[in-house]
DNA sequence: TGGTCCGGTCGATCTCGTCCACCTGTTGAG
DNA sequence: CTCAACAGGTGGACGAGATCGACCGGACCA
């Protein structure tokens, strides 16, 4: 993980079907060089795969809603998680350090799309309670922040 | 927008780098079809970029936290958001519908850096308060949902 | 000194991307 | 009904990219 791996994880970050050839061209070496170095990131877990970004509206999911999960004392968080992992309307999934133990990010078409999924989140065994937030836009999502020096160790490779 | 395209973007969402040949054959189309058409959706705005998937703690930003933002009555939106677009770490921002009318996924390498970025948001012209959770664990993070068939009419294309 | 490993280059070959000419089915006007 | 215009697809040609194996040079170590 140099200063080489560094430039092409912000390119491909920010442009993911960069050719080989063409990242090879910006850090000054050849491509089957690069194309070994993309593999090896692939291999460690750095790059964990690649996606076309999709303007939600556009595909018919113009509802954007977050969702806060409370939990009741007796929860099973491996059993809740499997079945928010079932709900393919929830695009994220995060546990909190909080009351609301989790937050999910939810996209679909229509508000009775949101009310159907609330329901259904909230009939979880150990669910006690939802707290849904509607998103009235989004000003952007999933910003690369380029990377720094690794000034600290992480261990990788 | 039809059945063919609506193939393409899932294939896109799960697989960026898939080439065109190998899309033309999932679909059943000749390669010089399937960029015309994706050279389509991206004109069109559908397909809005393409982006490496990276594990944040592979590239030191092992630490990943909500902020909301509860502003004051003076609270110019647009000051606002200029000056949250310009804090590198926030990776995500949504405007809600709610006392916390923002909230920020952010991204740092340790808690000193979250403290400040904490400071920086509060000291923002028109934000009142700062309300932080950090996030134990992140379940799972955009994950794409497959389109359905286009049943409700969205005037693309 | 010599062996080994890592990471790079080079060249050959195959696939892919891209452009252009042509074909077909549909639509709408005369 | 006929014909022109058009959208969207096919197929071929050619240049660029991907990929593999062979080779090279420096670092490290016995």
């Amino acid at each position: 993980m140099d200063e080489i791996d560094r430039t092409i994880v912000n390119l491909l970050r920010t442009a993911g079907r960069t050719s080989y050839a063409e990242l090879a061209r910006r850090v000054g070496l050849t491509a089957p060089s690069v194309q070994d170095r993309v593999t090896k990131l692939e291999k460690n877990g750095v790059i964990t795969g690649y996606q076309a970004a999709i303007d939600p509206e556009s595909i018919g999911l113009g509802i954007t809603a977050l969702i806060g999960i409370i939990p009741d004392s007796s929860a099973d968080h491996v059993r809740i998680c499997d079945r928010l992992r079932a709900i393919p309307q929830i695009e994220s999934c995060y546990f909190l350090a909080g009351v609301e133990c989790y937050q999910l990010k939810v996209r679909v078409p229509k508000m009775a799309d949101l009310e159907q999924l609330i329901h259904r989140v909230g009939a979880i065994d150990g669910v006690a309670q939802t707290r849904t937030t509607i998103t009235l836009s989004t000003k952007w999502e999933d910003r690369p922040q380029p990377i720094t020096t690794g000034e600290s160790e992480h261990g990788i490779d």
